[in-house]
DNA sequence: TAGATTGTTAATCGATTAACAATC
DNA sequence: TAGATTGTTAATCGATTAACAATC
């Protein structure tokens, strides 16, 4: 039941296009004007024609046999479709290595994440602070989404339940949910969670091992 | 060109089974013997033919009808698919606070993950130690691999040559990457590579709010 | 028995890839 | 011109879901 869904975007395509983006700054870096579907299809090991796809998706401006594409142009609608000159706040939960990770992590902040809050167990009453970011008790969360008008939630510890921490990001007004635990998390059908599960990962890793050692 | 591959579960199926197992082990805790696949689909938002699939995967015992299946079995049989009740060493490049984060996730340590070196630049001369582990020279990649006869491999930091520190990895006999730069890894086809790229994750967050805000 | 649940075959669905005419 | 590359339509592919007879 997917009414009013007018992406033109599949959610692959998207998660594409950062890759898209990193080899047509390294071409805009070095002058390059255009650039064919096959040469990016080369350098990122895709099909051809998936490129042509992904960048019909985007672009203003057709692109030309024997030429290409406009290097520029691509880079500019990409970012702006995956919302690079938007800044997005964001709440993150816990704050412990991961989230500190997150917190810190400079790519994440040069496409626009700002954390604005964390939140853990309050074991002592001061309220302490990871990099210059106010570590706030759990039980302030929906009240500080809603106050704050914040929209995503990244829930970084597995120690909550996450269950409920992801009611009260919900409750709070959060519609995307960046979930780094191992919980399944149900959820309205109006917020996007993407999980971020490493014991899942982890068993891809484990499997190509059995299967080839 | 899929020659030899022998895997009777997808790389779908296979990352749905930690899922599975937690529910199961809830079961189990609660003295629950037997379980259906409506009721697990239910619980995981999931098909229930899907389920059924993914169970016939590993069972020894068939369903019964009206009963289910056997939990204790389903979870055992699932749990030495994901290769839980085996030590997996690995290596992991960086050692910031990602890298902490891997290192001293109790999840993946319980699931029998074994990180026996970091590396990282060596800024200074002594040998640093982070959680018990030695952080050595990226130069030392390579032979250390190949000596202690590891397969696993973890880059956690986006400051390096990612390609650069795979093709290492490759040469040192690692078979398995998690990557978690956002660069886009050549591997041999005998190498699998599970990418974790949080721009990649995050687009599909922003996509999310750009279509619903 | 009746009905919940199973296993399996067939249908659907959506994404990827192939084919090919158009064009610079 | 010849040929590399484009855009698009059709075919393929693989996973998910529906249908349904079998069974406890």
């Amino acid at each position: 039941m997917y009414e009013c869904n007018q992406q033109t975007v599949t959610i692959q395509a998207l998660q594409r296009m950062p890759y898209y983006v990193q080899q047509l700054r390294i071409m805009q870096e070095n002058m390059v004007q255009t650039v064919s579907a096959p040469r990016i299809a080369e350098l990122l090991n895709l099909n051809e024609v998936q490129v042509r796809k992904d960048f019909a998706a985007v672009y203003t401006t057709k692109g030309k046999p024997k030429t290409g594409f406009l290097v520029a142009e691509l880079l500019h609608n990409m970012e702006e479709l995956l919302g690079y000159y938007n800044i997005n706040e964001a709440v993150i939960i816990g704050s412990g290595y991961l989230a500190q990770a997150i917190i810190s992590d400079e790519r994440l902040k040069g496409l626009g994440l700002r954390i604005v809050a964390a939140f853990d167990f309050s074991l002592d009453e001061t309220e302490k602070e990871i990099h210059g970011i106010k570590v706030l008790s759990l039980d302030k969360i929906s009240n500080l989404c809603r106050r704050m008008n914040i929209h995503i939630g990244i829930i970084a510890d597995s120690g909550f339940q996450a269950q409920v921490v992801c009611d009260q990001l919900v409750a709070g007004g959060i519609i995307s949910i960046w979930n780094f635990t191992e919980a399944h998390l149900s959820v309205p059908e109006y917020v996007k969670v993407k999980d971020e599960n490493f014991t899942a990962s982890y068993a891809v890793l484990t499997n190509h091992l059995k299967k080839n050692l």
